[in-house]
DNA sequence: CATCGCTTGTAACGAATCGTACACTGTAGC
DNA sequence: GCTACAGTGTACGATTCGTTACAAGCGATG
């Protein structure tokens, strides 16, 4: 019960002072959050005492049991996300409407069914590369970076070292393809040397009748939102960690003793950073 | 001066107990709002007195001054009215809610004020230096790949090419830092480095604590949510793309001619893959 | 080993808190 | 004019508040 429903309740009950009372606590709930009992009574020119009583008439023990409940009021709606208010700027607000859409498209594709469809070839694949275009570049690179913390093996295909790798690939191997319309020719075209030597294919892309969907074993299809001018790099950013996600839980344990010597190795070569004394003294210059 | 950026003004003068109470408060704003000395005391598991130090030495008078600022602080949000934003109170276990929950907070703390702040730097910078750490390396490379597009002189720093790179910048630059806890060593001390050098500094970071917070000209707070085992890079890459769509919308026109000189570029390379069909009909040579 | 500096908890103090007992006021009823 | 009573302000006590002074702990320095 809020304290408005409080006040009305017992507003036929209220005497004159009370009412003052009741009034400007309506009028500015701050006063009840923030203030003291003196506060409210100077503000409606009365004593504590009958501030006290105002609190009691409304059902509370005293002023400290209302004043908590109107902070518990109030604290929620302070809880909103990072407390900020939302402001309205049309067209960023287009923008997070396209963007939400397209994470929640995304996490609906990639059901449970069809990341165990899309990392079934990674898992006992002997090597695996990883090829993309343009925007999805950043996809290619979070699913490189996840997959080789916890197996060895895993190759991004650069467009200087196409020759090279390819040269190494086997049937023995799996291959992941991030690219979306407009598909980048380099992309294809290693897409399909690697598909004539027997690679296991799995492509994140937009469409079923995108060139690599007919050539991989499994593969899904993504909705890319624009950005300005830009295509998104989100979902396919998230299809990758979903997919190192699918990978870890099938390969197990192994993986979780391959992360904790990983850890222990960035311990033990003071890779991070660790708040207490660094920046506190001047810092030298580094060089 | 809002208490988040006294913090993180002061955060490198912070003592250890004082950086635990920086953390509560910042996890929970309403303790400072409605909680006395003594409860954060024993939220923070120290004593009275330190939380008065930590009160005076973000440079209030004490802690009933800071309270004051606070409450004026929150007094302004609760003023606006209609504020109600539908937020899911539970299911944190599913990743697919997290997921949502960490880019819907994403947007909301990235609205028009703070993405002008944060590009503010980037629009008359005669270079813009990039780097970050692991995880949010995603970020940094969208963030290069669309700056890249839109203007000249967009460098990512990469470990092995610190020392050259940074000997060039100057205090016409700017650069921007992606990281997040753990802080990579690296990118603090590049940080510093170009801090010395008065390059104005922009940081994609996760906490007021952050080592960057304290020398950035302008920062925002991110959410990283865990998938799996690892960090996710969605946070790091929304904050890249948005960041860029806001540098595109201030450089106006100049960028859109621009673009389409790029892509007339793209099209007479023949970058693209141009095939109607499936990979089984040979692509077809269509201007 | 002595000493310094920094950090942090303990102790104490004055001010302010809320709650309540008590006294004053004004009005209605007899 | 006296009483009864609801309404209100004054006064006091117990508690808790924020603040300051002082000392113990602890690592670094010489």
């Amino acid at each position: 019960m809020s304290i408005e429903e409080r006040i009305a309740a017992q507003s036929a009950r209220l005497t004159p002072t009370e009412r003052r009372v009741a009034q400007l606590v309506l009028d500015d709930p701050t006063l009840l959050a923030f203030g003291t009992v003196s506060d409210l009574a100077n503000q409606a020119g009365t004593s504590r005492p009958s501030i006290v009583r105002f609190a009691t008439k409304l059902g509370f023990k005293g002023y400290a049991d209302l004043q908590m409940s109107v902070r518990a009021q109030v604290a929620d709606q302070l809880a909103t996300p990072g407390q900020r208010i939302r402001r309205p700027p049309e067209a960023h607000t287009q923008v997070g409407e396209t963007v939400e859409q397209s994470i929640q498209h995304t996490l609906a594709t990639l059901d449970a069914v069809r990341l165990a469809q899309l990392a079934q070839p990674l898992i006992k694949a002997e090597r695996i590369w990883i090829f993309s275009g343009e925007t999805s570049r950043a996809g290619a690179h979070v699913l490189l970076s996840g997959l080789s913390m916890i197996r060895d093996g895993v190759h991004l295909i650069e467009p200087h070292t196409i020759g090279r790798d390819l040269s190494g690939a086997t049937k023995a191997d799996a291959a992941v393809v991030f690219d979306f319309a407009r598909y980048r020719k380099s992309s294809v075209v290693t897409a399909h040397a690697l598909h004539e030597q027997e690679v296991r294919l799995v492509a994140i892309t937009d469409s079923a009748l995108s060139p690599f969907a007919a050539i991989a074993e499994s593969w899904c299809e993504l909705k890319v939102p624009a950005v300005g001018p830009f295509d998104s790099s989100l979902p396919a950013v998230l299809a990758a960690e979903l997919l190192v996600l699918e990978v870890v839980d099938r390969l197990g344990d192994s993986v979780r003793a391959r992360i904790d010597r990983l850890e222990h190795h960035w311990q033990q070569a003071g890779i991070f950073y660790d708040g207490q004394n660094g920046p506190a003294a001047p810092p030298k210059s580094s060089g």
